[in-house]
DNA sequence: AAATTACTCAACCGCTGTCCG
DNA sequence: GCGGACAGCGGTTGAGTAATT
């Protein structure tokens, strides 16, 4: 499948481009529409499905999640259900899959990850569901480019807290934990180790030193040993730390609307 | 065009902390 | 206090992709 579409191409492209590569019987068109909310949105920023999508969509709620899939579809379900079924899952996880716990958990909640991997029939471990909800599924996980004030958040807050990814994550609505690792690993220190300026004050730019001598001193429940400007920092709401981002970037983000399609899909 | 190298990032692993019976 | 189950965290890996030779 092309991935490599742009945020320039339209809805309609956009539709044509899935719909050749999907709408050949590989997937349900509900997986379709999975699709386009988690891989496709972030890029292309539409407010809602395009109407030939919601199409669709509309004909895709009286279908099952068992619906037939084509002979790539079947390589897969095929690894789900060999011999390996008792097995638990692991890698990689399929457009299925999502569907499965995207449905289970708009309907159910998320929470007591290893129950819901069992009730929503996932042969997964509740730890892999709970990280791909929380990394990839998430309604309010916001996907593209890591912004330059973002960037700089993260470079101040890392000399602050050191490798404590978690806590940097709170102050940025919608990034991941895992996702501003692997930036902070794979542009920032490739950044400070060609020995390129990052014109932010203070910062503290080696793991060693960070995680080091900041870690323990700035835990989450012990903030008295904070000088005053670290404590107001520390006191500031997450909204007010947090760059202020544009109404298109916003459109980035699921909305609960989003999850119409899916959750209909119980019969609710 | 093919082979190799570099890069990215999703997912896993192992560990710690917390909760609860 | 103990032990099991679970959540959460940070470090690491490896598959896929892009860039380079």
């Amino acid at each position: 499948m092309n991935t490599s579409i742009h945020n320039s191409v339209g809805a309609q492209n956009l539709c044509l481009e899935l719909t050749k590569t999907y709408d050949e019987g590989e997937y349900a068109l509900t997986s379709l529409y999975f699709l386009y909310k988690t891989h496709y949105k972030p890029l292309i920023l539409l407010p809602h499905p395009p109407l030939s999508l919601s199409l669709s969509l509309s004909l895709s709620l009286s279908l099952s999640l068992s619906l037939s899939m084509g002979e790539e579809g079947n390589n897969m379900e095929k690894r789900i259900n060999s011999s390996e079924e008792t097995e638990v899952r692991k890698g990689p996880w399929t457009v299925e899959e999502d569907l499965i716990l995207a449905n289970y958990i708009a309907n159910h909640g998320e929470g007591v990850w290893n129950n819901l991997a069992r009730s929503a029939g996932l042969n997964r471990t509740g730890k892999s569901c709970r990280l791909r909800w929380l990394n990839y599924l998430r309604p309010d996980v916001r996907r593209g480019n890591i912004t330059q004030e973002e960037e700089q958040l993260i470079i101040e807050l890392h000399s602050r807290w050191g490798n404590r990814w978690s806590k940097i994550a709170r102050q940025l609505p919608g990034r991941t934990d895992n996702e501003i690792k692997n930036y902070w690993r794979t542009r920032i220190q490739k950044k400070v180790k060609q020995g390129e300026p990052l014109d932010y004050q203070n910062v503290a730019l080696t793991d060693e030193t960070s995680t080091s001598s900041h870690t323990n001193s700035f835990d989450d429940h012990n903030n008295n040993n904070l000088s005053y400007a670290e404590q107001s920092m520390t006191d500031q709401t997450p909204d007010a730390l947090a760059p202020q981002f544009s109404a298109e970037s916003t459109g980035a983000f699921w909305a609960v609307e989003d999850f119409w399609p899916i959750q209909s899909f119980n019969g609710d």
